[in-house]
DNA sequence: CAGCAACGCTAGCGGTGCTAGGGTTTCGGT
DNA sequence: ACCGAAACCCTAGCACCGCTAGCGTTGCTG
């Protein structure tokens, strides 16, 4: 039993090597450089080992889109926590999920524009994409009125992914970031 | 004269070609699908040719995108134009916008998702982009108020574009579409 | 008609994600 | 204690990618 134990114990470490080397690759270099050459590499280990944990380079990026939803869950926690009034709430979470993406743009591709074969708008969401998202709501709720909250929430996250995403492809003036999302939450509260 | 204009001519006539095969092949099957031994296939050509008409694929992207620009704006017109009052403008703008990248998956990404090396907030702006950008900017004004106008229609736009590419990459029900957009507007209008 | 320049081809480079097959090590039963 | 079996991981290679060097041919020019 003590040796059965402990190669599962070794296989969890390495799986979570794998997903750490991932993750530290992409947020320095970008996810062009992540190949699963330079992953084996990164853990010692040859490239067939990352389909023994794997089913391919996508499920590795899953995996770190995965750890990055606790992430965000936990600054939008703290943003809206820490707000004074239901309209600072709106611009503190606001201006958290648009600094997540900026300081971590490797993971927020992971999260919201690569790695399709996430559960999303079905059963089985990551619980702390769950989380996140009901910080959103909870932000939005006062200003929902007669409309119905998840679709007001919705709205309100492709505002902001759509900010982030055009300007950190160079579609939107990096410079008037501020003005846009002082927009996007005015349009967002009360 | 007479022949080197016609080699000109024909010059000319593989280049569109060569646009028009990636557009075609990206429309059936999606970018992935765009190769350059596909592409050089189908002009009946040998690949080094494309790269004596385009830097290299992504210029390809890029005079794809320019084409796709020219087709929003007409949309985006067409739209605004035919709306009763400004309330309706915004909302079949924002009908047309929608619409467009979802029957033109791969156009709207070759715009707006990818080809990074096309000038956008910078001197130099195909004026294609600018025609459509300033109709969703006319849409806009009413409901501008107090903030500035280009940061305005940059943040609907922003709406928009997250909506879109949430929705085409499973991170939004299709279903509740009508709704968000409806929602959208809302914020948009008056 | 000779020389030259433009042109488009074949072949190949270095890279990608992924997999087939075989050795080697470790385990379990007699 | 040993032997068969199973688990494990590595080497080598497949098919493909974007892109380019170098050559042969073609067709124009003086």
């Amino acid at each position: 039993m003590s040796t059965q134990t402990r190669r599962e114990r070794e296989r969890a470490e390495r799986e979570r090597a794998i997903i750490a080397a991932a993750r530290d690759l992409a947020l320095a270099e970008g996810w062009d450089a992540v190949t699963t050459r330079r992953l084996a590499a990164e853990i010692e280990y040859s490239q067939p080992v990352l389909y023994s944990h794997f089913k391919g380079k996508d499920a590795i990026m899953a995996a770190v889109a995965v750890e990055g939803f606790a992430e965000l869950a936990t600054a939008l926690v703290a943003a809206r926590a820490s707000a004074a009034n239901p309209r600072q709430a709106v611009a503190d979470v606001a201006a958290a999920y648009t600094t997540f993406a900026e300081q971590r743009p490797a993971l927020y591709d992971a999260m919201f524009t690569l790695a399709v074969d996430l559960p999303f708008a079905t059963q089985g969401v990551p619980t702390d994409l769950a989380r996140g998202f009901a910080e959103l709501a909870e932000a939005v709720r006062p200003a929902a009125g007669d409309d119905d909250l998840e679709a007001v929430t919705e709205t309100f996250w492709s505002g902001l992914h759509g900010l982030v995403t055009l300007m950190r492809s160079g579609r939107l003036r990096r410079a008037d970031h501020d003005r846009r999302l002082a927009v996007l939450v005015n349009r967002f509260s009360r």
